[in-house]
DNA sequence: TTGTACGCGTTATCAA
DNA sequence: TTGATAACGCGTACAA
């Protein structure tokens, strides 16, 4: 491979003009310009990324990790969605992305601080997870970063994008609410999956019954573990258990088309207005999910937006060399077709 | 940062003795080891990847590069799978991936190019594509290492890993036939969606209905975009066109998915058992689209092997500096349940 | 506007 | 079993 040196004699220049050609300093005469660009073009040059690295101490990569493995990751649409979010952006700043999918939180986070300490990367994103504060704080202080998405601790201030799920959980089941559903079912999401604290639809669940004077049943409560089987099992079981279950609020996509499958073998398919039809809601509302059942509504939260916020927020973190304050996105309610 | 300096004066060695336990070389006393590797401890040292590419001339990464833009590849489950099967091979074997997924060809092989020739990247995987063939071939001469999924072009004999679209047509046409159906659609793939000599599972379905001694029918052949939206439409215009249609296959999931809405608009959701329902065949029968709709049966495409097994053919590249053979995969035929 | 010489952090070639 | 020193390819004070 060519290298600055080779174009600089072919060019009959030094290597810094060389350099301040590649870099686009205006200090270097036109012609000058044109003759290494020539001489480049004849060498099939192309500045080698270690030795720039080396010398600038950046990288121009950031890394996207992710605690869930491959098997889960890649079969939901709200992850994948996220990851979009975040390589749009970084491809329009002009980063490359590394992704890397471990299983568990202990082998992701020794992966963000792989990346990050030997400088395989300039910045990660990282999913909240409990037990990141002590690991997520030292890189704080070493100096490398980082943008979370959600959570990383409960009194974290800077560098995350969250989702309010709790506002969330209170529109859907107040959309119910509103069309007199009164035994609304609801799949949430696992608990522990991302952190303790988090908080979860379920509050707002609560609280939309509470307000509307509903009374909170427990059993009408089921636990989903974020996959299309999961959804499938919870809405049967709930099925099974309350004849009177009218309606069915999920906390994602994949659960509610398993939902979905559950309602259809038993007849209770959606109606596509929303009277006396039996009512499914969604926990995403994504495109992708939305082009399988167009008349599907729910809870649309902006997962593209949250990996798009976070690759920008981190962007600015690496630049401004500073800590930025936390983001909270809304989700807003979209009504079934 | 702490430098192997840092830590050869701290452990009272000398770099190399550093660098000797940072590659596990054997020739270090144990009581030495134990030295540095305190000391490295106590520094917090992480090696530099940037000075260790720059002397190895290589990164441990490898690029991944689709070229449809990240609108298309992120809804598109099979090639989740495609990036799922990369990943966790190149997990297992050290290595990191760098996803790219520019919008166009052009943008793809400047990609391939880029990542490769600024030494990002030790090789990479990329779509096949129409118009890569010289490009691809530079690479090749000039010791860039990349594998293709699917030909670049059609004498192509090395680094390539393809799944056989004539076989999968040919096994569901026949398949269809087998059940007693003589009016059978087909949803086929995009023309020029990667490359024009690319053969098509249409070859397989006109080959299948030949041997049966079934008339070919040109109006039964619709063209899909292996969207959703897509597979509804074409199946949309194939029910309306032609009302003896009695099934239909679909050369991808997600367009199976689209067909399968287009049926159920019309109450010809297909029986969960096959005689005499309406038969829908997809294209890929992936995990994600089977947790879905577990009845769907169809041509089951490979495509996690084929991510998983290209990975592989270029790790082998890499590390034995020669070409490889291509290899062709066979899809099987999943019957419905 | 251009050029010289050095440093970035690691590995490798020797010699000890 | 260890160590001194020269690369790897680029960017940048500093000098011209």
């Amino acid at each position: 491979m060519a290298t600055i040196y080779d174009v600089a004699k072919k060019a009959n220049v030094s290597v810094k003009t060389v350099s301040r050609v590649l870099n686009r300093s205006h200090l270097v005469k036109e012609e000058t310009r044109s003759r290494v660009l020539a001489a480049m073009a004849a060498l099939d040059f192309h500045p080698n990324s270690a030795a720039r690295s080396l010398r600038q101490k950046r990288t121009g990569a950031i890394g996207f990790v992710v605690p869930f493995g491959s098997d889960f990751v890649f079969h939901d649409p709200g992850m994948m969605e996220q990851i979009k979010g975040a390589l749009d952006l970084l491809n329009e700043r002009g980063y490359d992305m590394v992704l890397s999918v471990p299983t568990n939180r202990d082998d992701a986070l020794r992966e963000v601080v792989r990346l990050t300490k030997r400088r395989n990367v300039d910045g990660a994103i990282l999913y909240g997870m409990a037990g990141a504060e002590s690991i997520v704080k030292e890189l704080s202080e070493k100096g490398f970063h980082f943008v979370s998405l959600g959570y990383c601790y409960p009194e974290q201030t800077h560098n995350f994008v969250e989702i309010d799920a709790v506002a969330g959980g209170m529109a859907a089941t107040r959309y119910a609410l509103s069309l007199g559903h009164t035994r609304i079912g609801l799949i949430r999401e696992p608990r522990n999956f991302l952190l303790p604290n988090k908080r979860s639809i379920a509050e707002g669940y609560k609280a939309a019954l509470e307000q509307a004077g509903v009374p909170y049943d427990e059993r009408l409560v089921r636990e989903g573990d974020y996959t299309v089987a999961g959804g499938y099992w919870a809405a049967c079981r709930l099925l099974e258990q309350d004849s009177e279950v009218s309606a069915i609020i999920c906390s994602s996509d994949p659960m509610a088309l398993g939902a979905l499958r559950a309602l259809r073998e038993r007849g209770l398919v959606p109606a596509s207005g929303t009277e006396n039809g039996f009512l499914l809601l969604a926990g995403d509302c994504l495109p992708s999910t939305r082009a399988i059942e167009p008349s599907l509504g729910g809870i649309q939260a902006p997962l593209y937006e949250q990996g798009r916020l976070a690759a920008d927020m981190l962007v600015s973190v690496i630049s401004e060399r500073r800590d930025i304050p936390g983001i909270i996105l809304k989700p807003t309610m979209l009504v079934p077709a």
